[in-house]
DNA sequence: CGGGATCCTAAGCGATACTG
DNA sequence: CAGTATCGCTTAGGATCCCG
């Protein structure tokens, strides 16, 4: 970096944050879609074909879950075993990398149920401040 | 549910699974987008102002950290304090609420630093054998 | 300086149809 | 059963402009 000294203490603030985020940010990109985390946590219950992922997250579409493991198995998160029988029959099984990611998600999901009703009544008072304003 | 008993183990783990995920689903939701979790990290270094944080994120545009801001400030996540000065001045800095997300997240982000070369790696690999495939 | 509103493009994603 | 390709809708989000 070209430039020696600059504002040291908020820049510095803001360089750290940033630098703390920019990783979390890249894995939020590969996990924070819409099916990704869904996926992870019913393989986490343990190995399974394509048609009964799609049984068990509601709402996934046929192209969307083969989209979303595709992109798992390519970050090394998912395992996949194709058996060349009639009819064909594909397993999938998180890997150790795959597993080691449940926990932190596990982490963040306790978060959100201690928080979740505090969030929604922050919202709804929001909300009806926001409806007195107009 | 009108279908009383259809393979009540397979079904068990996959609504396990679910149910973890679903409260997860929502704070992703929340959290997971674009920018987000830029702001709570940066505004973990303490208050800000709104020009700042646009400096402090890059590539935010003004109407997405309006937005994002907007967002927090409603899930109670972010305070925000208005000056009636001219020109007029507005600090954010995260709530209790707030500043407990930034936990979990820091333990997301953790394993992000860990993981981050090992799929990295799984990506190059995957990539070369798909091009090798066609 | 902070924060809307408007416009417009690109990306996400579901539906459908087709292969092995 | 598993996977891909095409199509079309819907949304996210950047650029821009205006207002207090």
């Amino acid at each position: 970096m070209p430039q020696p000294n600059l504002q040291p203490i908020e820049i510095d603030y803001a360089a750290e944050g940033a630098a703390n985020c920019k990783a979390l940010g890249q894995i939020l990109d590969r996990v924070g879609d819409k099916w990704t985390i869904m996926v992870v946590g019913v393989l986490s219950g343990g190995t399974m074909r394509f048609n009964a992922l799609q049984r068990a997250i509601p709402g996934v579409s046929h192209r969307m879950l083969a989209m979303t493991l595709r992109g798992l198995e390519r970050d090394g998160l998912v395992k996949r075993t194709s058996f060349a029988t009639i009819p064909p029959r594909v397993d999938y099984e998180l890997t150790e990398r795959g597993h080691s990611l449940h926990v932190p998600l596990l982490t963040l999901a306790a978060w959100a149920r201690s928080q979740q009703s505090g969030i929604a009544a922050s919202r709804q008072q929001y909300d009806v401040q926001a409806e007195q304003a107009d």
